[in-house]
DNA sequence: TCTATTTCGGACAATTTTGTCCTGTTTTAC
DNA sequence: GTAAAACAGGACAAAATTGTCCGAAATAGA
């Protein structure tokens, strides 16, 4: 469904989120742990959440990553995919089409047209809040 | 969603079942000129879906690729799937969590399980024969 | 100021996916 | 029987994605 950059993306942005709302900084080895993944994959990752100032970074000692508190509510997992995934997945042809429409539709566009939109609506309405959530309580994990 | 071998896939059993629909068969020419798809990659995919017993092929002059017209309405979207990009895709954690389950989800796996269900049901649900039949009809169309 | 820590950014490497080409084999039509 | 048509399959090539490495820049603290 999304490329494997933008799943430790959202791993990330949860992992850096829970942090934030405690009022704590992470840094790269952290992170990397918290998700089991590659340190170095995840630098670039975390490098393209920055510039796109999805989190603030800090360099030096002390310094590490972190989320504006304020935009853990706001910042949705349409933002992250589309940062990392670009804004084709919106749009992209279940079956490649690259001019696939409600007027000129692929065979399985009318199928497809409630999913893509239940899809996106849950993507646009899921805040870094809402599923970082959990996490603390140990309800939900975000290790491999 | 899907790779982009499996959109061909898709494709180009769709062209061939409509073509089987009315007692025609077709070659791999014709299938990459309909799709609009590069023929040595359609061919490719053409040969694993005959070795999966999807379509039957036939050499030589007049030979091509046709489908059971039995099969047609029992072959689902799901099958074909499942011979091109294996059955992970359908188990494969949003997050790409290796451990993800409903005893242990990952932070999204509650607000995606629905959806998922729904994607496996349509893919399941729906056969060659009920996309084939708006392609003849000009209503729908599978060349990019 | 010096050093240790940490991110940044570019270059590079490995892997997977996508795509091509060529030779061989089977089959049909004449 | 022969030639042409068509698929099968292996080797290869290109592109995209995934992943690594290292020096530079910034920052905090001693």
């Amino acid at each position: 469904m999304f490329s494997s950059a933008c799943e430790i993306a959202i791993r990330a942005m949860i992992f850096i989120a829970d942090k934030s709302v405690h009022g704590q900084r992470t840094n790269l080895r952290e992170v990397a742990r918290g998700l089991n993944s590659p340190e170095a994959f995840t630098a670039k990752i975390l490098q393209t959440l920055t510039k796109c100032g999805w989190i603030h970074s800090r360099k030096g000692p002390g310094g590490g990553f972190e989320a504006n508190p304020k935009k853990i509510s706001k910042v949705t997992l349409a933002d992250i995919v589309e940062a990392i995934d670009g804004p084709g997945i919106f749009s992209h042809c279940v079956l490649g089409l690259e001019t696939c429409s409600d007027t000129r539709p692929c065979p399985v566009h009318h199928k497809f047209l409630p999913l893509r939109n239940n899809l996106l609506s849950i993507l646009q309405h899921t805040s870094l809040l809402d599923v970082s959530a959990t996490l603390n309580l140990q309800k939900t994990f975000i290790r491999s």
